[in-house]
DNA sequence: CTAACTCGTTCACTTAAGTTAAAAAATACA
DNA sequence: TGTATTTTTTAACTTAAGTGAACGAGTTAG
């Protein structure tokens, strides 16, 4: 658990012994039950979390629907805008399965970035690569048809496809759940 | 044009007269005909961009055809997936209207930021910030139909209707051309 | 144990986007 | 200015997603 926490930030900064256990010493670590919601909209929170087992998502209530647009699994971090803009929140976070996140909040953030400046230098380029990858992965979206991303997806997170049910798949996908299913029988169907 | 940049820079930080004329002395303003392209698909490159004036488009080609996903315009900073994973960019970048930007490179980024921790720090509230705003920008996307998507796009970024091509937004929107010719006919046919 | 729910699938029908083609309008440029 | 080129619109047809409803399997709660 911890390792997999200090194999991740070793990619960007090495650590000291001494810092690993004052990061330890914080005690971030935080075990929830699938179903457990971390942020309701409406909600203001300082809360970020990373994904050291298990998955989260993020959804929004419209017309009384539940729309899930992300999933985040081990190694995966999230600031919720709500963080960012200090507003209340347009969207929830739940836990999708039982998982261990670290839980930081912006305060305490804040103090350890300008103290340790090789923390803030890990932030900077940590979220200059989520934001670079995000935009391609938004701009994959816009350019295929949900057949095609629903492939695309098999390809490159054939797990989430397993651990997550069909209706979140498919609004994660920007489609309705008897779209998937159709799509998916359609598919078959080809295949043979 | 020192003046937008600055405006913009002092969102974030507050900068000496000698720190701006630092910046100033880097010289890395440019003019930019309409059509000029800045990157290509497939070329690696480590230039990132910040529109004073005017407006780019990320666009890819498949298949032949040009899809434009994204567009970004005055006080929108750019830094391209290709800078960040130092790979071939699988992505165009171009002028859409005679553009004043400013040019860095990722070597001078990262010697400006180490020398100057106020540096780093605008960098990494920035990109938190625009990823936050991408993540929700996507959602959007995702939980609404290509209707509700002008629509939004009509409220939110009214000038893009006006200074972009009709077939670049079309793409940008995830759809085709026709569809959105078809679909401004039909917004127009509901209003009377 | 059964009633109530949730979830995934199927079906018939509606709606809108994709496709192909052609014409009309706007723009560039020689 | 007139011609070429690009952009936008229109139309007919195809394809697939949305909608509303129903069914069975699996799960939960009383």
């Amino acid at each position: 658990m911890e390792n997999t926490l200090f194999d991740f930030i070793s990619k960007y900064i090495s650590l000291t012994e001494e810092e690993k256990d004052a990061i330890l010493s914080l005690d971030l670590f935080r075990f929830l039950k699938k179903g457990t919601t971390l942020l309701e909209a409406g909600q203001k929170s300082k809360n970020s979390y990373f994904v050291l087992k298990g998955c989260i998502r993020i959804y929004y209530i419209i017309d009384g629907e539940e729309k899930t647009t992300a999933f985040y699994t081990e190694m995966d971090a999230l600031t919720p805008h709500c963080v960012i803009n200090k507003a209340p929140s347009e969207y929830f976070i739940s836990c999708v399965e039982d998982s261990i996140l670290l839980i930081s909040n912006s305060d305490m953030e804040a103090e350890i970035n300008s103290k340790f400046p090789k923390f803030e230098l890990m932030c900077r380029i940590l979220s200059e690569e989520l934001l670079a990858k995000e935009r391609v992965d938004f701009d994959a979206f816009k350019t295929s048809s949900p057949e095609q991303r629903y492939m695309n997806l098999l390809q490159k997170r054939p797990d989430l496809i397993q651990r997550v049910p069909q209706h979140q798949l498919a609004s994660f996908l920007g489609i309705k759940p008897q779209s998937l299913s159709r799509l998916r029988a359609r598919l078959l169907e080809k295949k043979s």
